[in-house]
DNA sequence: CTTCAACTGACAGGTTTATGTCAGTTGGAC
DNA sequence: GTCCAACTGACATAAACCTGTCAGTTGAAG
């Protein structure tokens, strides 16, 4: 817990937009030059936008501000994790749609409370949790709703790399890890596959249609 | 990462709903049944609706499923991942507030996809990062709104427990960590609180209203 | 009361991760 | 060219974490 903490001071350090070389920092939270250039790496892999320059220092690059939103208090919250988690992720469409998301509930939402929304302000800055690997959700949910088989190169836990046409069905989120359930042309069965452990998808031209035994509604853990 | 991926597997093996003993998962993962009765600690501290019964075994006790949803596919994602946040939180309101949050964004989109959406199924299953702790934010939220003094009994990174009266100004959220940005009266200057380290925060009937130097505009990092 | 299996606490060993030191290299400004 | 500070790689040590063993306790069911 100690570096995460770490982490926070150095974003808050960065926060007033001005220059920080790396031994100023080091100093003033009693770590190495060396810790810090190891944060920054950090920092940088999870959307930070702060940026290193030789012979110069360290500074914020922008600042990632959402105007006040007006939903109601529990569904400000809601949204406002949901958004944060989204802006998270590399993939830039899924950063836009959770921003114009945010921009629909906030058009069918009654507007009685916008005034006395302007007390809550708040604003997101990306911090991704750089574990997670969401690049090939896009590719993957289109295929499931396009009905076109995938081609994965997959790692699995064993390290064994293998490379397989499957009929991409369903996708579930265990809080840690995407899976995607398919059958799996290769072993002729259904099989599980985590999101996070696929090295790369790639959709087919080839469309498939359901046939007996191969369906979600087939499919037995 | 090995530990999060037994986790993930021991979801899998209680996924059936039947009753399982320790000792049957314990030879099934090659662990002993220490490790899994510690493992079974973080999945109910994560929200995994998973019991145990002495002299039975373990089983899960509910399946969280949602219906499908009808957003555009990028927008479907990133409410995705923002409701499954959002279902990890210990928090009722916020629970609830992510599913009817759903909802809204289900009744005011286009129609037209619902047809196709339903080979998009998927489910959401709480597995919160145990580190996280939104239980304050409500009364925090709350009494920014109100403007009403809060009492916090925080807790400082260097294990200092203090007791003082803040005036709620501004939330943040840092990816890894909620802040809350505050005038506090016991240091007489702004401070900036992270909510996972505040003990408790309990609402004062005393309102308090914007004096110059001590107002969120006032505030220089 | 006995049995079963969940549960708990303490401790030791192993593995992984974090950090510091050091000795470099790189790119821009002057 | 020199200076500056970001950056990199390798290595040793220290701290944190994970796991197994063991010796218990607890609660329910028979």
């Amino acid at each position: 817990m100690r570096r995460t903490d770490r982490l926070f001071d150095i974003i808050q350090i960065l926060r007033d937009g001005r220059l920080h070389r790396a031994q100023d920092i080091a100093d003033r939270l009693e770590v190495s030059t060396r810790t810090i250039y190891r944060d920054m790496d950090t920092l940088v892999a999870s959307g930070v936008p702060v940026a290193g320059e030789r012979g110069v220092g360290y500074m914020i690059t922008q600042a990632i501000t959402l105007p006040p939103l007006t939903l109601t208090p529990a569904e400000l919250e809601a949204l406002n994790l949901g958004i944060a988690v989204a802006t998270q992720i590399a993939d830039a469409d899924l950063k836009a749609a959770a921003l114009t998301l945010a921009d629909k509930i906030d058009a069918v939402l009654p507007t009685q409370t916008i005034a006395e929304a302007d007390a809550w302000k708040f604003a997101v800055y990306p911090f991704a949790d750089a574990t997670h690997n969401f690049t090939h959700m896009p590719v993957v949910r289109a295929a499931i709703k396009a009905r076109q088989k995938l081609r994965l190169v997959y790692t699995s836990r064993e390290a064994m790399v293998t490379t397989r046409t499957v009929r991409p069905l369903h996708m579930e989120y265990w809080g840690r890890v995407w899976t995607l359930t398919a059958w799996c042309e290769l072993r002729e069965g259904f099989r599980v596959f985590r999101l996070d452990l696929i090295e790369s998808a790639e959709a087919l031209p080839e469309l498939f249609v359901d046939e007996p035994g191969k369906r979600i509604e087939d499919y037995e853990p």
